[in-house]
DNA sequence: TTGTTTAGTTGTCAATGGCAACTATCTTGG
DNA sequence: CCAAGATAGTTGCCATTGACAACTAAACAA
């Protein structure tokens, strides 16, 4: 069916990706959970406050599909965060179940404080790449996310409505 | 200390770095998730059962730190692990504190079932990059975990930090 | 109006993860 | 050699994350 010549070089670079993007994702996120810590934040916390910034407010189940998370977990964080005082909702008029869930001043701050942070070490990092190669890496990421949303979804009714949602929030 | 002309463009890909890399870190881990669920592995084993072969065995103590987590915790991974059928220890006869964990059969088969589907979808991610575009998305992706590693590990300083902020965190 | 669907909450369970206190075994300075 | 310290792991306790199921309340549809 499928060229027997394809597949070598392609397999090691299959192979060679997953090892470097297990190393880059295991890097990153722990040093994205040290700075959210040190800001006062969970990566949760900050991830939540990051998706309610840039959309300018959610309800619980818009959150929890932005999230991935279900809807009882992201429930609970929003309580915590409510407690914590990061975050402020209201119930929209047009619907009274509903909670319209928005980043508080102090919520804004930390979240501000964080990806500042994380800037200043990602510039680190960047600041010896010539820009055309700068952005080339930017691109090529942006490329692979793309790609792997629109493709190896083996869709569990989560992940589908997670794609929806995530991509009209854009 | 650095130049107040430090340029605009650094900025801007510092903060595109950062969304990419954050939708990146998502997404592969989401998928990564999936797939090891799958193949009756959770995301923790999985990278446990990575490491150990890549390794051929570890103490318990350098299975934590190439984990990231506390003794305590690696303890009970490799305790529930053990149950599962999925590592096997012995006790060094120079050191007879220490366990010296290796993955069992049954744990090479399900960590190899794992890999081959993971690699599988990087395969058919990668099909229609011309190879050499492939290549240079690889060793960005390494050249980026090569600095992380090297730059910004303030790694006790840090946590240490982290700590205390959380700990004053009401 | 009476179902039905939708928005969130709560109960329960399991896994993840950290810190502190503990046991058992080396290792070293006298 | 031996007491004191350092190391390797374990366990107790706690908070968070996360899923699933059962639930309440509000909105909607026939």
């Amino acid at each position: 069916m499928v060229s027997r010549i394809r597949p070598l070089l392609l397999q090691r670079d299959a192979a060679d990706l997953y090892d470097a993007a297990t190393a880059f994702i295991r890097i990153y996120q722990f040093r994205n959970r040290d700075h959210a810590l040190r800001h006062g934040l969970t990566v949760v916390q900050a991830y939540t406050l990051d998706i309610l910034l840039s959309s300018g407010g959610q309800s619980l189940t818009g959150l929890a599909l932005a999230l991935r998370l279900d809807k009882s977990t992201t429930s609970r964080v929003i309580s915590g965060m409510t407690q914590h005082g990061l975050v402020e909702w209201s119930r929209p008029a047009h619907d009274r179940r509903a909670k319209l869930i928005v980043a508080s001043p102090e919520g804004r701050r930390r979240y501000g404080r964080l990806r500042r942070a994380i800037l200043r070490d990602n510039a680190r990092l960047l600041a010896t790449y010539p820009p055309p190669a700068r952005q080339a890496a930017i691109s090529i990421l942006r490329e692979l996310v793309h790609r792997a949303t629109g493709a190896s979804r083996a869709p569990s009714a989560a992940s589908r409505e997670a794609r929806r949602t995530r991509t009209q929030r854009s």
